[in-house]
RNA sequence: GGCGAGUUAGCCAAGUGGUAAGGCAGAGGUCUGCAAAACCUCCACCGCGGGUUCGAGUCCCGCACUCGCCUCCA
């Protein structure tokens, strides 16, 4: 197996990737805040991580994997005080709809989803810890973390704290910070705001502080890899990294991966605020196949380059999976097993390892496929070269989860019009063999002719 | 202002020193009762200007433009 390399922001540079533990990747996703629905922004950077699991999982490791929801924070409070409801009922149809988003795209579950408000008690105690190491001081109720006395802040962003802008988005709840560039890590209670009684007093957490309780929690003090989008680096793992390393002492996270943007057709940044965003069940209600959206997010681009998407990416991306399943069903492969043969399959392993290089992948795939396709139209490719091809299929489909391969036709009576379609044909009754087709299409079944004899499909 | 990323065909994009992968769209052709699919052929002076080199999309310098981050946005 090629060895990974991965680019990690902390280094700024590809590096082969080792795990802490051999065998054992433990790897931390920041989740979504779920305040509203997840747009494909946010699922472009889901299935750049979803890319990752599968990867390390091809490649023989266990993975431990953790993904957040957010729970609890300002525009969550903030729509339920609008609401007038609590924050777990207005939480929960979004986290609801999340988990639909993620089957609908098809993204590996990860081990733990793991939730704010379920680990309060993790959150005190590590603010705790850190009080005790003299990293906090208390305003009003609140807590801050006192980054001067964290030398190395600022290190993961390569921002010069010093030089940071000051004032210009500090909230109005956090004037009473020594210093503007303090991040909050309790927030006091304030009226009719959704609080927790603790030995910190009553009030909610800060942001940051959730990701290093619940990742520690699940994964230890220093575990593998840490996910999410590029705008995340600051402050948001700055701040945990601050927070968890002057907590233990120890390095907090050996490899950090960031996803670049998706952007509209524009160019920008796609977001809420902007307005220029899609959501999943939008484009499902455009008639946008699943498939087509987890293949445009996931091939699209390379991870860490933005993404111009657009509608016609989607249809592109439609007519490429339905190519490669176009494949699948040509090669009428035999059900024996087999191995993909060893070349393509280096190629696509080579290419995935490069730091996940999936566009190249990919390119070398439809490479081969065109290649074998052209055998395959000369004919005579023995059986166990078309079980060797499926392999391969089924290898890639592995990382592309795009492909529905084709069962056994165990409809006797499909069977049957089939049969009968052949013999109206042999006897030059065209009408009967159209009005069968027809027939068979209506039950989701499409018939093309080859010269080789009729094929059969599921059309979806 | 600081830091960073980028600029490759109509669109999406790979390629980090040796005369430009791949997908989509498009044009022509082959096959075919029809349809579908597939196959073949065609479609790029790599943002601009210098430089290094036998040779540069690929390295260096400059310029232009785009985008991101600079306290709670994936």
């Amino acid at each position: 197996m090629t060895a990974l390399r991965l680019h990690n922001t902390a280094s700024g540079r590809v590096e082969e990737f080792t795990p802490l533990e051999p065998g054992h990747v433990r790897m931390y996703t920041c989740g979504p805040t779920v305040h509203d629905y997840s747009h494909i922004g946010n699922f472009r950077t889901i299935l750049f991580e979803d890319l990752l699991h599968r990867l390390l999982e091809t490649q023989g490791y266990k993975v431990t994997h953790v993904r957040n929801l957010t729970d609890v924070e300002d525009r969550i409070i903030r729509k339920s005080q609008e609401q007038g409801v609590d924050i777990d009922v207005y939480t929960a149809e979004y986290i609801e709809a999340f988990f639909e988003d993620l089957a609908t795209l098809r993204v590996r579950p990860a081990g733990v989803y793991p939730r704010a408000t379920g680990h309060i008690t993790e959150m005190v105690a590590l603010i705790q810890r850190l009080a005790a190491g003299g990293h906090t001081y208390e305003v009003e109720g609140s807590h801050y973390f006192r980054i001067a006395t964290f030398p190395k802040y600022g290190a993961l962003a390569r921002l010069d704290p010093t030089k940071l802008k000051t004032g210009a988005r500090v909230d109005v709840d956090e004037y009473g910070k020594d210093d503007p560039r303090d991040f909050a890590l309790w927030k006091a209670r304030k009226p009719g705001e959704h609080f927790w009684d603790t030995p910190l007093g009553a009030g909610r957490p800060g942001w940051h502080i959730e990701c290093s309780a619940m990742s520690m929690r699940y994964l230890g003090e220093t575990f593998d890899i840490h996910t999410g989008g590029v705008d995340l680096i600051f402050p948001h793992h700055e701040d945990e990294i601050a927070q968890s390393e002057a907590a233990t002492g120890k390095p907090f996270v050996r490899y950090w991966l960031h996803a670049a943007h998706l952007t509209d057709a524009t160019g920008e940044k796609m977001s809420k605020r902007l307005k220029n965003f899609a959501t999943v069940r939008d484009l499902l209600a455009e008639g946008v196949a699943p498939r087509a959206i987890r293949y445009a997010l996931l091939t699209g681009a390379h991870y860490r380059k933005p993404l111009h998407f657009s509608s016609e990416m989607l249809v592109g991306a439609d007519s490429s999976v339905r190519r490669l399943n176009e494949f699948a069903v040509r090669l009428q492969a035999p059900a024996d097993p087999a191995d993909p043969p060893a070349d393509i399959r280096q190629r696509w392993d080579d290419a995935l390892a490069d730091n996940l290089n999936i566009e190249e992948a990919v390119g070398e795939l439809f490479t081969w496929i065109r290649t074998f396709n052209t055998r395959l139209e000369t004919g005579g490719v023995p059986p166990a070269e078309r079980a060797s091809a499926m392999a391969m299929l089924r290898y890639a489909d592995q990382i592309l989860d795009v492909i529905d391969f084709p069962g056994a036709l165990d409809d006797a009576e499909v069977i049957r019009l089939i049969e009968e379609r052949r013999a109206a044909r042999a006897a030059g009754d065209f009408a009967r063999s159209d009005e069968i087709r027809e027939l068979l299409r209506q039950r989701g079944i499409q018939l093309d002719d080859t010269k080789d004899g009729t094929r059969w499909k599921r059309i979806t």
